[in-house]
DNA sequence: CTGTTAGCGCCTTCAG
DNA sequence: CTGAAGGCGCTAACAG
């Protein structure tokens, strides 16, 4: 059968306690003794039992990270980054800790099912990233599970998330308002007027925040909003090829586009050349985020850079206490707006 | 303090084991008996303890999916695609599976540890993606895990990586060296015959099949491998960027570039752009994967498209046996060649 | 520094 | 269909 700990106690002629405390390295053993004791472990080819130690110890080493869709850079570069962090020795059961990340595909129910499962596993800690749905019931949801979560012990951390009110949840936010009326300033500075939106899924504070961006910058330019500018979509590049077609219909005269990320700017561009028209020359093009394949688009996109690696990696360090929270539990992290080739001034 | 299954018990007025019984599902109990018992969960806001549960079960709901480089698209489409499949009811308490994803860097050490910690944990499955290291040492390193996983009851799947020799991991390959050597066709059959190639990291598997299947097209038209050629790097567009830097230096005279994928390839193009050579006009270029960006790089990637989500689907169900393994315990995923306009005649 | 002693919370025979 | 009882493998006080 499967060896337990006993067993390498045995061979190491020793207690099960003693083999217990070189595993964990957390209390003084004998040189030799810990010597004896990893050879048995060794030799015997021995695995501890992660769930018996959890149990025992009312604690695990799984950290839980979780992600609105998987595929997307926009959060494979977060979750590296914050697994870079928790990583490393220091945690229970042989030092090392379990980054999981686990993708949500931007359903409050399924976020809410992970949820439980980590709060099943007694996670170390969890952290989420992006965007949240704004309902308000589901909302309340979360902050509850959040709260228990913390009561329980595990410590959560928001990244790339505005606060969760009255929660313990220490958050790293994007200013994604600000970043999105730099954007558009930017374009209204070259001389724009006529600016489409595609905004993202409806319902999202990320969206919803992007686009008050936008339209901040409209406003204190004393230009109108025209409803028929802005179209929503999820965050992908179909979505931007089909909204740019829609805007271009109800707009022929728009000079300008703003996606809710780069994805959604490649699909606009995308469309725009499948039209015949040139960027910037015809439509000038902006997305957001930043991500790595952004600069070698065609012309090249302006955007807004959100430093996604560090937030995640400050997210992994505070979840860990490597790192002090900010005060008051959250902290703004502010984007950069990047000119590059996809955008000048209209025809 | 935290409250356990007995306390539900207690509330319910019934045993504790039959509070076990209806939360696993997997025992008759009476439909007002179960009714009761649900309600005490509810009131009592009870989440049942993982752990406990593990242990006692010997098994736990964890499916472990290891990547290289969880930022990457390649990556996280397989990995979305996975667990899309091994969620659902079915599984022990509760009736949902855990899907985590642990991102291993490409490290074969940390491959090695993350394997150790889902076997800890007792993992349902685990499944590997992507190509591995190929390191006599390591190669056997990992397959004494999968022996040892596997004996312990857990389902291994390797997805788009070689089978592993005495084990029984099911593998579902991707056929490398058949598309590296249809995309060097291609480009031969346009009259090319200075080609250039961006190599992945050397000692992986994908890296080599793919440059095997390189040569093998040169070869069968009896062109001559010049080793120039040939430049190794990492799977990132920096690396692309520089190693067509070289060639160009090595070979003024080559007319094309096959890179060892798509984000290698945007790599290429940024640095022939800024050479002031024009794609395909001057220098065609051709990429590996087709991942969703590959479309939209001007002009169009072509790229040989590997079916990531489909593998990865069909690996998912087949750790949940929810499909039959292929005979052997082995089946080869094709790739299919997608021309655009990347790739055109030499000048 | 090391051994002994109790559980951690749940599942699972075995009776009833 | 339901209850009682034992133990899964490990850790954490206590002693020594």
């Amino acid at each position: 059968m499967t060896v337990t700990l006993a067993d390498v106690a045995a061979r190491a002629q020793v207690s099960p306690a003693t083999v217990s405390r070189v595993l964990n390295g957390n209390y003084p053993v004998a040189a030799a003794t810990r010597e004896r004791v990893l050879r048995a472990v060794d030799e015997l080819d021995y695995v501890l039992n992660g769930p018996a130690s959890a149990l025992a110890a009312a604690t695990s080493d799984l950290v839980g990270i979780l992600v609105n869709d998987i595929a997307d850079p926009f959060f494979g570069i977060m979750a590296g980054a914050v697994q870079s962090e928790i990583g490393g020795p220091g945690g229970r059961a042989g030092g090392e800790r379990m980054a999981v990340v686990c993708n949500t595909g931007g359903s409050p129910e399924r976020e809410l099912t992970y949820l439980t499962l980590l709060q099943r596993q007694r996670a170390a800690a969890v952290i989420l990233t992006g965007g949240a749905v704004e309902d308000a019931e589901h909302a309340e949801a979360i902050a509850g599970k959040l709260r228990r979560l913390t009561e329980a012990g595990t410590r959560v951390v928001l990244c790339g998330r505005p606060p969760s009110p009255d929660t313990d949840a220490v958050a790293l936010t994007f200013d994604n308002r600000g970043g999105g009326q730099q954007l558009t300033e930017h374009l209204l500075g070259l001389g724009h007027r006529r600016i489409g939106y595609i905004a993202g899924p409806e319902e999202r504070t990320t969206t919803r925040h992007r686009l008050e961006g936008h339209r901040a910058a409209l406003a204190a330019r004393g230009i109108e909003d025209d409803p028929a500018l802005t179209v929503h979509g999820p965050y992908d590049r179909r979505s931007g090829y089909d909204a740019t077609d829609e805007l271009l219909r109800r707009a022929p005269d728009l000079t300008a586009v703003v996606a809710a990320n780069d994805t959604v700017a490649l699909g606009a561009c995308a469309a725009l050349r499948d039209k015949g028209l040139r960027i910037p020359d015809d439509v000038s093009v902006a997305g957001f985020d930043d991500l790595p394949f952004s600069i070698d688009a065609v012309p090249a996109l302006t955007t807004v850079r959100l430093p996604l690696h560090e937030a995640g990696a400050r997210a992994g360090r505070i979840a860990m206490s490597k790192e002090k929270p900010p005060p008051g539990g959250v902290a703004t992290v502010h984007g950069e707006l990047m000119v590059r080739g996809s955008t000048a001034g209209p025809r």
